[in-house]
DNA sequence: CTGAAAGCGCTTACAG
DNA sequence: CTGAAAGCGCTTACAG
């Protein structure tokens, strides 16, 4: 392969000042730079990622670390992060968790990371405290999006879980529903996974400012998949006295409610309503009311924040995030990803999207 | 950080010998691998990945290229893909087209990726030539999964594209049906994206076979998507004298046909009968029949294919392609991936699951 | 604006 | 089984 020598030799300059012209320094002047572009294009020549990494001190690439890419908003955060990051030079590794703890642990308290990435997003991974010690130890940029996961000193990205849980569930009470069910994560799940205490604790606000009390026997537990929520909507109706109502932690569990509920002969909303949050490719399909989120927004943003602090330390030193042929990293903002200053979360906007599974209860 | 040379210092050895030990190579003494591991351990050293590669020549890096990481296959086959890789030692390097032209382009003709990864897998990728071309100045071993694309010298991992369609339409000619429409890719299709003209001509061959002329009102275009399948229902059912069953070329197209028959007051299966292909996550839930394909299999086994030379070749050069903590990769095959032998694709089985989407039509 | 030279942190023949 | 030394292909002060 052709290496730098060959571009300064046949430009008649130094690697020195091919590596400068290449990379859109300042510093080379338009004919030099004319030149050299001339004669890296005649060559083919590629920047060799493992030298430039090595001597320039900056890996060019980032770690996402997702539960798991399957589910609806990994899926779509990651399709927004990985363009973002793409458009702006750099590469993105993918951490798949699956599900797996052991996994969790091997990417983040390894030191595996470290001269890896220049930077991290962590997409709702569960924290334990010896994974934040390892995260702090790492001393890399970060970001989260959801609140599954919050580090201390990196900013985060997300909606706000119990005001969305509260729409979605008041909703419901506006229909004139007052036997609401909610499905959603294991209350006791010892990781700081934080997504489902909210949204439950929003639906058990909406009921109270209603002046109900929330029956513990309509509050399910499941994963966050279509199967957990049928399984969980069959041990609900399996109690009896079924519910008007359901609200569900996400499109997933909705759908899957949805399902168990037509298997028991009960239909929706006539029987019972259901209502989610997401806005899952499938939910306009089915007909799912649900509280809207931007995923693919959240991403971006993410990125963007992410990478901001990185094109402002590049510049700082002279130099420039982008490849070559990328386009600039978007201007430099005053965030700053590292120091003692907690910012507060970004939160972006959801909204109620009503569609054909709720309506009011039968009248009895 | 703590380099090599830190270790070595604390073992008492050389770096050289720190770097065989940490990479287990033979050649070094049990003892001292000890004391080296030890050492590294208490430094908590950790390899620096550019100087590893770029004295070593690899990138223990793969390059992964589907078209839409939020399609349930390819999330599937990611998500399998990304278990192997990481369970090798290996790095996963997302490229996700997007369905943006220009993306692929760069993604393929660039030399971006000759330095960067060690091997490719291109996941129902359409090639054009120029595609091919800059794949082969590459020169780099690959996989393809999906018959969508094909590369000279590289093995491919898919399943019977034909074969799958002729079994999901005669299914529907076993209950009785013969107005049978088929949902598809667009055949017009500039790229040598094969999967839907394969499916297609499993429908066709099917009907033929059972004395029908394939019907063109019957045969419509569409995306791979819920929202393709949709469109392509509602301008179906525009036609006039609606069919009595539907063949979609993949769960997530029969998926939007459904909900677009529903729309239109049709009921699944008694007016119309729904067949896709996949088994997608949802179709248990939606009670959608459909030809089941081992997603995450072929992800994983074309992972393995692919790694296997690479482990081959190291171990030739007394190397070992596993990091230090991670398992080994399986035992090399006599799968060679560059050379003249042309390998007959890898054909993974599919079977027909049948649920509630389909049943007899209904007797006029 | 440009170049010579050091250095990034490893791995690999080569020699023993 | 182990070490000294070269070299992987860049980037970066430093000097001019």
């Amino acid at each position: 392969m052709t290496r730098i020598d060959d571009v300064a030799r046949l430009a008649g300059v130094s690697t020195a000042t091919v590596s400068r012209a290449l990379r859109g320094l300042p510093t080379v002047s338009a004919a030099t730079r004319r030149r050299v572009l001339a004669a890296a294009e005649q060559l083919q020549y590629a920047v060799s990622p493992s030298a430039s990494r090595l001597a320039g001190g900056r890996t060019g690439t980032v770690a996402v670390v997702v539960p798991r890419i399957t589910r609806w908003f990994f899926g779509t955060v990651v399709e927004a992060v990985e363009e973002f990051l793409h458009h702006a030079g750099y590469d993105l590794l993918l951490y798949n968790l699956g599900g797996r703890e052991q996994v969790r642990q091997r990417v983040l308290r390894t030191a595996n990371l470290h001269k890896r990435v220049d930077a991290i997003m962590l997409v709702a991974t569960p924290l334990r405290p010896a994974d934040l010690t390892a995260l702090a130890e790492l001393d890399l940029p970060g970001i989260t999006i959801s609140s599954g996961s919050t580090v201390p000193g990196w900013p985060c990205v997300r909606i706000d879980d119990v005001a969305a849980a509260r729409t979605a569930t008041r909703h419901l009470l506006d229909l004139g529903h007052r036997r609401i069910a909610h499905i959603s994560g294991d209350p006791d799940d010892e990781l700081a996974f934080t997504t489902h205490t909210d949204r439950r604790r929003g639906y058990q606000e909406a009921l109270r400012r209603a002046g109900l009390r929330p029956d513990p026997r309509l509050d399910m537990e499941s994963q966050f998949t279509i199967d957990g929520g049928n399984q969980a909507t069959v041990e609900l109706l399996a109690r009896g006295e079924p519910p008007t109502a359901i609200f569900a932690a996400c499109d997933e569990i909705a759908m899957g409610a949805m399902t168990a509920l037509r298997d028991a002969g009960l239909r929706v909303p006539q029987d019972v309503s259901v209502i989610g949050v997401d806005d899952h490719d499938l939910s306009a399909v089915l007909g799912l009311t649900t509280i809207a989120q931007p995923a693919a927004e959240q991403g971006r943003l993410a990125a963007r924040m992410l990478l901001d602090p990185l094109g402002a330390a590049a510049a700082e030193l002279g130099g420039v995030v982008a490849e070559p042929d990328a386009d600039r990293v978007p201007a430099p903002r005053a965030t700053r990803v590292h120091g003692p200053t907690p910012r507060p979360p970004v939160i972006l906007p959801t909204r109620l999207v009503v569609r054909e599974s709720t309506g009011p209860p039968r009248a009895n």
